[in-house]
RNA sequence: GCCGGCGUAGCACAAUUGGUAGUGCAACGGUUUUGUAAACCGUAGGUUGGGGGUUCGAGUCCCUCCGCCGGCACCA
């Protein structure tokens, strides 16, 4: 006689024991309709779960999280149903929800092409319609490896051999089709109903480069189509904020064929946003107390036995150069250069802490593959600092990074951040002691900044804990930039010491942080971000001044001298255009402001300023709008004549 | 690196079963002197990513290399 607490606090007493499914009938008929599983005492289970004792129960539907997930699952499954009909022979493996949808991979010889896709999409459909029921059978362990054996499902059969001895075997089956799978599940086919196939790609078995290639088929599902609609919208928002279209339709920067992957070219546009960024970079850290160095790009590869490169970092650096029988390396990362300056001269604990930045180049010849525009290149640079210290050092000097982390982050307009913390992972240099009292600092010091943060437990690097700023774009999408790492490593293998307080001579603490974590690939993201809108103190062009005809030429080169010796970015477009296509074309390289000019302005010295959104200020003396846009500039964004 | 797709003028794209490589924008020249998101006329622009092959004939088919795109793997 099970007494059932609906999440309402309300509750139900059954005469004998309940599916969740009759639960779902006896509080209402829509909800019976709508329910895909249930949660019984904090447990998804699905509708036909029978409930034998008092329990705390919850109906779950599309409208819950977890209920899309279950929804994403079984169209999922669903998927790999109407591949197995339409392509006898093909082998399933695994179909996992995912960010917004779900994937199954495939073994088979061909190819998925775009047709089959549509195909598989419309049969998909079909069996949906079918209403075909989801039932769930519990089979024993040996039986289902004999089964998926025989039925030439060798993963299958592979991932029941791998699964834990305690495991329930669980096999879902719909129509004359059948799946390993722990579920839970929608109780019929019928709730399929909004789903897209969206791409096919390649996937390691079990995520493994030295395995097969299997075929995995991407989709989506929601509740609604009007969920489908926004999602879709979503994409095409993101498309269109691609730093590498936006890149190339403002003249910014580009990557050639001809220089080859991975390098790239700075073209006057973006290298004015580019300057902006170091030259606000370089006065930030000088006041937060940074010297800033400059070393070569190469170095010998003894340097690099040294620090150990050659050895763990082999795969991703540049092949060595030879001169004079020695072998040069190109710089996969400026660290080791850092602590040469560092060991020209015994150090005093009165030097410590030491922080020295650089906007270092370095050259790490990724993976072609990996390759994928401002984001991930093969040459690129670094806004690197390194901070040797003592132990008593590190949290206050932690402190302090985050500070100047979070600064420049809201410098560049990001305002909502994730932070992690990883700690010791199993193989590691330094001793316990050293790891504890390190992960401690780090702590202190995020208590101290009042961050939130999550703990990656054994995520840090084998020389030592670390915290990683994420920042989150202006339409949601997250970005790991920034990162203070704690190194017991470099230290030990270039022996660096300091002479303390005590005569004795100590390690230093060695601390790598960057926080933009490269010029290129924070332009790229800060390019999504702003869409190319971006503020004026960054835009590349501050202002175009437009004559309306040739009589206003000089009077047009007076306002721009008048703007330029006040060192703004200003333009001047004097062609034989009409002003709406000359506004047309300026709105579209997003120039904060356009300010035209014809025989009225010339006359009462003024300036006619229109915004890129559109937006008419009206006529304004010159003075007046060089003034509010210097105090724009000093805002860094947070203020604008705009909007 | 792996799987799949793609590569045509500066950019965006077109070109029937393999049969004369085009259009728009941009560029250049001219006309027009214009008041807030595209004036008009004309000119020029290509070894169809590179190399090789099949064919009477290749942008189109095959091989190979390079690059890009979507994923995977990698990302100290």
């Amino acid at each position: 006689m099970p007494n059932v607490t609906l999440p309402d606090g309300s509750a139900r007493s059954f005469a004998d024991p309940v599916a969740v499914a009759d639960v779902a009938v006896d509080i209402g008929p829509g909800l019976a309709k709508a329910a895909l599983a249930g949660r019984v005492d904090g447990r998804l289970v699905d509708t036909s779960f029978v409930i034998a004792d008092d329990a705390e129960v919850a109906i779950i539907t599309a409208r819950d999280a977890e209920g899309l997930e279950i929804l994403r699952h079984s169209t999922a499954h669903l998927l790999a149903q109407a591949v197995q009909e339409l392509f006898p022979g093909t082998q399933v493996t695994i179909g996992p929800v995912i960010e917004d949808g779900f994937y199954y991979d495939f073994a088979r010889d061909e190819p998925f092409t775009p047709e089959d896709l549509a195909a598989i999409e419309k049969k998909m459909a079909e069996i949906a319609a079918a209403d075909l029921a989801v039932h769930r059978e519990v089979w024993d362990r040996d039986d289902a490896i004999r089964h998926f054996s025989d039925i030439g499902e060798k993963y299958k059969a592979e991932i029941i051999r791998d699964l834990p001895a305690d495991e329930v075997i669980s096999v879902y089956g719909q129509g004359d089709w059948k799946d390993l799978c722990r579920g839970p599940h929608v109780p019929s086919t019928r709730h399929l109903k909004v789903f897209k196939l969206t791409k096919v790609a390649g996937a390691y078995w079990r995520g493994d480069a030295s395995n097969e290639m299997l075929q995995r088929i991407y989709g989506t599902a929601w509740p609604d189509k009007k969920s489908l609609k926004q999602y879709l919208r979503r994409l095409e928002e993101a498309e269109r904020r691609d730093h590498r279209r936006i890149g190339k339709d403002l003249d910014l920067f580009s990557l050639q064929e001809d220089a080859g992957g991975g390098l790239v070219f700075w073209h006057p546009k973006g290298a004015r946003i580019r300057r902006v960024i170091e030259d606000f970079w370089r006065e930030q850290h000088v006041a937060a107390g940074y010297e800033l160095l400059y070393t070569p790009h190469i170095a010998l590869q003894t340097l690099w036995d040294t620090s150990g490169h050659t050895d763990f970092y082999r795969e991703s650096m540049y092949r060595p150069m030879e001169e004079d029988n020695q072998l040069y390396q190109l710089k996969p990362m400026n660290c080791p250069f850092h602590i040469l300056i560092y060991k020209q001269g015994l150090r005093s604990y009165r030097d410590l802490p030491l922080r020295w930045g650089e906007l270092g180049t370095v050259y790490r010849h990724e993976m072609s593959g990996a390759l994928h525009g401002l984001l991930r290149v093969r040459g690129f640079t670094q806004d690197d600092a390194h901070i040797f210290c003592s132990e008593e050092q590190i949290e206050a000097e932690i402190l302090r990074i985050l500070d100047l982390t979070l600064f420049m982050l809201e410098s560049f307009g990001f305002n909502d951040f994730a932070v992690n913390l990883s700690t010791k992972p199993e193989k590691a240099v330094g001793s316990d002691e050293i790891w504890e009292k390190a992960t401690d600092a780090l702590r202190g010091a995020l208590a101290a900044k009042g961050l939130d943060y999550e703990l990656d437990a054994g995520g840090g690097a084998f020389y030592g804990p670390k915290i990683d700023v994420k920042i989150r774009d202006a339409i949601g999408r997250e970005w790991q930039c920034s990162t203070v790492q704690l190194d017991f490593n470099l230290p030990e293998r270039f022996d660096m010491e300091y002479v303390a307080a005590d005569g004795e001579r100590h390690r230093p603490i060695m601390i790598h942080r960057a926080l933009l974590g490269s010029i290129e690939r924070f332009f790229g993201i800060l390019i999504e971000h702003y869409e190319g809108r971006f503020p004026a103190w960054l835009a590349p062009v501050q202002a175009v001044i437009l004559n309306i005809t040739d009589r206003q030429e000089a009077y047009v080169g007076e306002v721009k001298e008048l703007l330029e010796n006040q060192g703004l970015r200003v333009e001047a477009d004097l062609r034989n255009e009409k002003i709406g296509f000359k506004i047309r074309e300026h709105t579209l390289q997003r120039v904060p402001y356009l300010l035209v000019v014809g025989d009225r302005e010339a006359e009462s010295n003024t300036v006619a300023v229109r915004t890129r959104d559109g937006q008419d200020l009206g006529s304004m003396p010159v003075k007046e709008f060089a003034a509010r846009l210097e105090a724009e500039l000093a805002s860094r964004g947070r203020t604008s004549m705009e909007e």
